[in-house]
DNA sequence: CACACAACCTGTCAGC
DNA sequence: TGCTGACAGGTTGTGT
């Protein structure tokens, strides 16, 4: 599920339901996700008033009256979801369950523990080893051709797989680097260095607007659902070439004149249409 | 420093 | 039906 668009439509359903309640309970079932969890995490949370949800990257950031910060990422299987209280039964690879003051409960379940959670604070937020070198957020006015640009300057690596680096942009992975490389018509083997001026500035709008689109549709659900409500995301009905290898790309649909193709990248798989990518 | 790849862990699905 | 291998939305450590 959790790229920049899963993340974000996550975070804003945490964001509505929960801002200024306080947190009742902490139920914490392992020692570690892929990392441990901080000593005292359960101590250090329980009273703590929510004030805001953010986010940065894929990283949703659940911002205390305290100042604490609670920091959670999803990894590739991890799911928030809120409800109702009900019966405390315990679901299979439910790791952590928070409860709130109104009675919501927020249940963090994630099979394959690539997921995390840590703590820290506002002050101390920039400088976390998390976000210290983390690119630009591609929804930020500030980002634009110019920083993509730069940051790809001298860079011999496929253009594919520098998006996926969350060191130069921050929130893309697998699929909406894919989709950003479809909508810009850019062949993701290219040497990101080697492209012009011009066609990253078409690229960082590409990114935006896939972004933008899939945000609208509530991310894209892949067999299980994503939004805190548990209801489904829409945007994977908009994949022009991600998980369609041997089909034609949403661009030729109509002339049923080409094949998309996968590739493997540095190990992960990429999609793409020949004849619209160059 | 830049880059490619293996490893982390569980679930699912295609093929035999 | 059951087994095996490949693959899956991400990140990090290691080796070249």
């Amino acid at each position: 599920m959790p790229e920049l668009p899963e993340v974000e439509t996550v975070r804003l359903g945490l964001h509505k339901r929960l801002s200024g309640q306080a947190i009742s309970f902490v139920k914490q079932r392992r020692r570690d996700l892929r990392i441990p969890f901080p000593s005292k995490f359960v101590e250090n949370l329980v009273g703590q008033q929510l004030v805001k949800v953010g986010r940065r990257g894929k990283y949703i950031l659940l911002h205390f009256l305290s100042g604490r910060i609670l920091i959670i990422h999803l990894g590739m299987s991890g799911r928030l979801i809120i409800c109702d209280g009900g019966p405390d039964q315990s679901v299979a690879h439910e790791h952590v369950v928070i409860g709130f003051t109104e009675g919501l409960v927020m249940t963090y379940r994630d099979p394959r523990r690539f997921g995390l959670m840590s703590l820290t604070r506002e002050n101390e937020i920039s400088s976390h080893q998390l976000f210290n070198r983390m690119g630009p957020e591609p929804l930020d006015q500030s980002f634009n051709g110019q920083v993509l640009a730069k940051a790809f300057r001298g860079r011999r690596a496929s253009v594919k797989n520098l998006l996926m680096d969350q060191s130069i942009i921050a929130g893309l992975g697998n699929i909406y680097a894919c989709e950003s490389l479809f909508r810009a018509g850019i062949d993701p083997h290219l040497e990101a260095g080697s492209i012009s001026v011009r066609r990253i500035g078409r690229l960082s709008k590409s990114i935006q607007s896939v972004l933008s689109d899939a945000i609208n549709a509530g991310g894209s659900s892949l067999r299980d659902y994503v939004q805190a409500s548990g209801e489904m995301g829409y945007f994977q009905h908009q994949w022009n070439v991600y998980g369609r290898a041997g089909l034609p790309c949403g661009g030729c649909n109509n002339q049923g004149s080409c094949s998309v193709k996968q590739i493997k990248q540095s190990g992960r798989s990429t999609y793409w249409c020949p004849r619209k990518q160059k």
